[in-house]
DNA sequence: TGCATATATGTCATATATGACATATGATCT
DNA sequence: AGATCATATGTCATATATGACATATATGCA
């Protein structure tokens, strides 16, 4: 539950340095999990944008709003496979995934 | 079985032009297709420069070989998630990630 | 030829991710 | 206060990904 609890902070505006500070992560654990919240920092950012609540997005992407809130908060449940389809269907190409991550 | 076939005669060298010229698949697909595909090949060129079969890799990730095969191959049976944390594992950050799919 | 070594492919039991639901919290109104 | 809308959280049945195994297909070397 290491790495749950860890994002649970960090979504919640707990963060303090980056990454691996708080729990006892390998810097790979670390890297995961920032790739992870960049990737769902990048679809709350576009599903905003694009004036869509997270039941509108939801029905979009034919799945639920509280999924979709899970991924929104890098939810250890939620995979980067679905942050990434989620992105592609907001329109994201490769370069801006790329841009997303970097 | 669109998605899986058309990613064998691609992994195969059967590729001519671009992602979706061979099979009726949607835009969002040909993305996802693509960015798996962009990733296994960074992860094969990974494992070959630092000299590992896939056997011996298969052991550092805890895995099997033929997995890493699938991997390497871009099975649809293999996870975005999946080819990340193999890639991390090799020492790629995510800077490195980024250039793998953009 | 036979014998290694490396990679590919098919299948399967189990582990994990998924959508859906209920419900909670929060914010903004009248 | 209550009402409405948006987001969060906990749980669960089912779908999908996973590692492992067997086996196939190279490729090289004696």
């Amino acid at each position: 539950m290491k790495a749950a609890k860890r994002t649970k902070l960090e979504a919640n505006g707990w963060k303090i340095g980056s990454a691996d500070e708080f729990l006892n992560l390998s810097p790979e654990e670390s890297v995961y999990i920032e790739l992870k919240l960049s990737l769902s920092k990048s679809l709350k950012q576009r599903r905003s944008k694009e004036n869509l609540s997270q039941v509108e997005f939801a029905k979009l992407v034919k799945t639920s709003q509280s999924r979709v809130a899970k991924m929104e908060a890098g939810d250890p449940s939620v995979s980067i496979d679905l942050l990434v389809k989620s992105l592609i269907a907001l329109g994201a190409s490769p370069k801006d995934l790329a841009n997303a991550i970097s």
